[in-house]
DNA sequence: TTGTATGCGTTATCAG
DNA sequence: CTGATAACGCATACAA
């Protein structure tokens, strides 16, 4: 095992030096520095975590809870806040949330007191309890927020601008000569649904097309339940000539419907989907759909959890991260009539 | 903060004594240990694993090296070992090995020191390296492999009977009539292809059956390939009635393709897939196909972790779970022509 | 800009 | 059966 004295000893510098470097220190000559990061390279060093936390009286794993077990977004945030972690010299405690147990205090309790962790990383739902930012708060353990419904006074959030990102999407469509532009929504107790509508209605409204009260339809963020929404969308007399499903699942189940009915993806209909997930990449055509930056997500998690918690005065800072469109082959021209 | 040392200055003992006590060693009187637990309780005592593991060089940590991140199996298999490590009061390493450095080796020891975790999962593809296993052995670290692709002399494993399930898959098959199954295969580099494939065989020639060689296509497990391989096995002048597919993903394109070609699931065409993903329930129909067990799985490996290494001799096991056939609505009776 | 000495909380050694 | 003291690997006053 390769420690910190060894690399000091191989760079012909104090264990003092190797610290700093690591920690990038401000005070230190280039040349040393090279001269440690070849040491560290050459030895193949690795810190461990475990005697940092210990004298830093603080575990170096950073809690993050989350509830649904299927969502591909958690799958995909782990992922990225891990090679973050790596980087960073931490550690993830991933913990699942029973969201069904209505005690959740107690479960977050039991999660601090078993993992020790003073930094945490909450998801949608966790992420709008009151009482959880309570308990933490008086537990003085760091937090931030991913995609809160809305912004908590004295917490860190990150976020990307849903509605923007929805009103883009649809100005694309709009773009290609789409008038008759369907709408299927998500879960209406998420606050992304809302505002993923809003921002198809605001793209809508800005280029003078109206939206009928029949272009709308529920779909709960489900595949089965969009299916059903796209085969009454798909049905009406006045088909529309393009869809925005708010998800990836649902732009999905769109697509296959349209098959069904006979219809060609993307001669005869447009879709269009959020979230970038592996059903955007893994029909037939590809989905054109506006990704999340979960790399600029976990970094901006660690480096906003880094900032101790000090006076409560803290500034708690939202930031809205840029999302990105991602074209790919569900969309053409509107058909000519 | 209450350290082992105030606990010994309560008790009037000494801090060996103390960790005697926590780590219930043999030789110890009754009334010196009920002083030190009382100790404990009065002054909410909780031993900091940070400085245990430090000094034990090793923790309680379970590592899980996992590649592919986009595998919706690794977070499937996370999910249920979190479970299972909750109630044995240990927690969960994450790591990702990036399958394109070559230095695996390097990347596992560094891996090992940071953690000083001293249990392993191993998934594919890195349960097949004897590389690896040869420095889990010389570490001293304890592994149990995942599925891997043969049973390795010494070292414990968890599999399914991929074969037995694909076979049984497919006389499900045979028995609602078909005669005419394809199957499209996966990556040729993995067992599990190689299984499937020869269960698949298996059933057909048990059966009677004739698989010609233009129905067997290979998909390399992905939906894009997939595709293509289904679109090959449907513009067959004497075309399939059922299709099985090596996976999920892989099913859905199938479906996906039949709808485009105007062909009726599963009226038309049954299509059966493995892995009972994601894919199998947000597919229409849904998909009827093989699901591993999860949970056993997770359970079954912290239960051969915790058997100690012992001497080197040590009955390596290798435990083969039951899978589960889920039956959903992508198959029927076979067409008649 | 760099090095020396000390401490973090726990377990292990080896003596009593 | 029990206790003083030295590790464990790293960070940080304090000094140079």
């Amino acid at each position: 095992m390769v420690t910190i004295t060894d690399v000091a000893g191989q760079a012909g510098v104090s264990v003092k030096t190797v610290s700093r470097v690591m920690n990038n220190y401000e005070h230190i000559s280039v040349k040393t520095r090279q001269k440690v990061e070849a040491a560290m390279r050459e030895l193949g060093y690795a810190p461990k975590s475990m005697a940092r936390a210990l004298n830093m009286s603080s575990s170096a794993g950073i809690g993050i809870l989350y509830g649904d077990p299927s969502s591909g977004y958690q799958a995909r945030l782990n992922h990225a806040l891990l090679k973050q972690c790596v980087g960073a010299e931490r550690f993830l405690s991933v913990e699942y949330f029973d969201e069904k147990n209505p005690d959740w205090i107690g479960q977050a309790e039991a999660f601090l007191d078993r993992t020790k962790v003073d930094d945490l990383i909450l998801v949608p739902p966790m992420c709008d309890s009151s009482e959880l930012h309570d308990l933490f708060r008086s537990r003085q353990v760091n937090f931030v927020l991913l995609s809160p419904s809305s912004s908590i006074a004295g917490a860190s959030a990150i976020t990307i601008d849903d509605r923007l990102a929805s009103r883009q999407l649809t100005e694309n469509l709009i773009g290609f000569g789409h008038q008759r532009i369907a709408h299927i929504s998500g879960r209406p107790d998420h606050v992304a649904t809302l505002l993923r509508r809003q921002g198809f209605e605001e793209a809508m409204l800005r280029a003078g097309l109206v939206v009928p009260q029949t272009y709308i339809e529920e779909g709960r963020f489900r595949f089965a339940n969009a299916a059903i929404a796209a085969n009454k969308l798909l049905s009406l007399p006045e088909r529309p000539t393009a869809i925005f499903a708010a998800n990836d699942e649902m732009a999905a189940a769109t697509i296959m419907v349209a098959n069904q009915k006979g219809l060609r993806v993307p001669e005869d209909l447009s879709v269009v989907g959020f979230d970038d997930s592996l059903f955007a990449q893994t029909t037939w055509p590809a989905l054109t759909t506006v990704a999340q930056p979960f790399e600029a997500m976990a970094k901006a998690a660690l480096d906003l959890l880094r900032s101790p918690i000090g006076n409560v005065e803290t500034k708690s800072q939202t930031l809205i991260l840029e999302h990105q469109i991602i074209d790919r082959d569900s969309v053409a021209h509107a058909p000519v009539d």
